[in-house]
DNA sequence: TTGACTTCGTGTTATTGTTACACTTTCTAG
DNA sequence: CTAGAAAGTGTAACAATAACACGAAGTCAA
């Protein structure tokens, strides 16, 4: 098997954009670096794919490493391989991006020398490489898929009222939606299971519901058309 | 700029998945290997990414070497990394499809030791490496980006009739559509200008039309919704 | 206890877009 | 000049979308 003929090598890395929903807005996890370069910049987690790993679970072992986040929702966004796009050298990453709670994540800052942290959208630190540009990718990809897979499942609470899902989903688009139209549009889908429990809290209370999981699920994997 | 803290890497390739339509049916551009593995088998054109070159470049680079095209539509699809999908080792490969006018493009065998042809989409070869499954993830690509932007332009020739882009949009969706309907739907985003030329031949001459090119890529870039 | 405040929940109508559907026109070839 | 084949064209029923406002149910503070 000779390694002759072989041409130089790109490094090959992963970087991963975590979107979470809090009740109120989009927000990403970061990480602050702890190694050079950019050493102490907020940057995407991510590193290095090893030779006994695919390219999702890379992804995954350098999230559950940076954050502690395990078993979310991963999807292969965009490969980015500008010659100048990392001070070291010739770097090629594999962007992912993913979907979690962030009440199910607690996420705390995690190992030896880094920190983790969420960020809302609209708010972001300077990030380090071209993170910024992988970061606007991943929101437009999440614009766009919220159009015709239903995208609520893997960021909203188990039990949620129908004002959180459309918080999220005008977090995500960006805009203001119709509540009735959006209700009946939504309900439409049936994947939705009202329950008898409410919120509590000032005001009148809401109604929880939860997904119906098998039919989320058919419906995520043929797709459909959600306009707005 | 030490290099001693680095992983090993594996190999990055590109391959490309080009489409073509030839008034009937889709067809898919493949070279005959010249070199080992797969030495003789059809495969998708690609090759190594160099050093000093990005993403993009690898892709039009390769893809002029084995088959002569040149300035073609190219949109990155998917990043392939299965541990064992080339018999080389770790080899990760970028994957790119690619739409071009077969007319236009006479894509020729071309290189030394390789071949280049045209298969129909439904009558493919054996393939090389995991390329059945690019290729199909591919037309899965190409049958969703239909339905948000127009395709038509990179694969019909200058001038074409209303029943030859109906065609394309039968083969790419494997379904036929309703002619009437078809046309007004068509017609209304007011990208095709019809000309005073028309087919010979046999049979009742279609007119020709082109594409209004100012308003077909400022509705290429900000998609539209196009359902059948 | 009552009034102010805030969020929840609900239907109808006008408009727009989609689907289904069939016959006449225009040309070539025999 | 007739047969055959593809081009071209409109309407009506139906479905989906968009716009729009107010009563209900709770908390809190005076």
């Amino acid at each position: 098997m000779a390694h002759t003929y072989e041409f130089p090598r790109p490094a090959l890395t992963v970087d991963c954009v975590v979107f979470g929903f809090d009740g109120a807005g989009l927000q990403v996890l970061l990480i602050k670096r702890g190694i050079e370069p950019f050493l102490g910049t907020w940057a995407l987690p991510g590193g290095f794919v090893r030779m006994d790993e695919d390219l999702e679970s890379a992804a995954r072992r350098e999230l559950e490493e940076e954050t502690s986040l395990r078993e979310v929702f991963l999807e292969q966004l965009y490969t980015f391989g500008s010659l100048d796009r990392d001070p070291r050298g010739r770097v090629v990453s594999v962007a992912w991006f993913a979907l979690v709670r962030p009440d199910q994540h607690p996420a705390k800052g995690d190992s030896d020398a880094s920190e983790a942290a969420w960020f809302p959208i609209d708010a972001l630190p300077d990030l380090a490489f071209d993170h910024p540009r992988i970061l606007a990718t991943a929101r437009e990809r999440l614009r766009g898929k919220i159009r015709y897979q239903p995208v609520g499942f893997e960021l909203l609470p188990k039990r949620f009222t129908l004002t959180q899902i459309q918080d999220l989903y005008e977090a995500i688009l960006g805009r203001p939606v119709d509540k009735r139209n959006f209700r009946k549009k939504l309900l439409a889908f049936d994947f939705l299971i009202p329950l008898d429990e409410f919120t509590g809290g000032a005001h009148r209370p809401a109604r929880l519901h939860r997904f119906d999981r098998r039919k989320y699920e058919a419906l995520a994997k043929r797709g459909f058309l959600f306009e707005l």
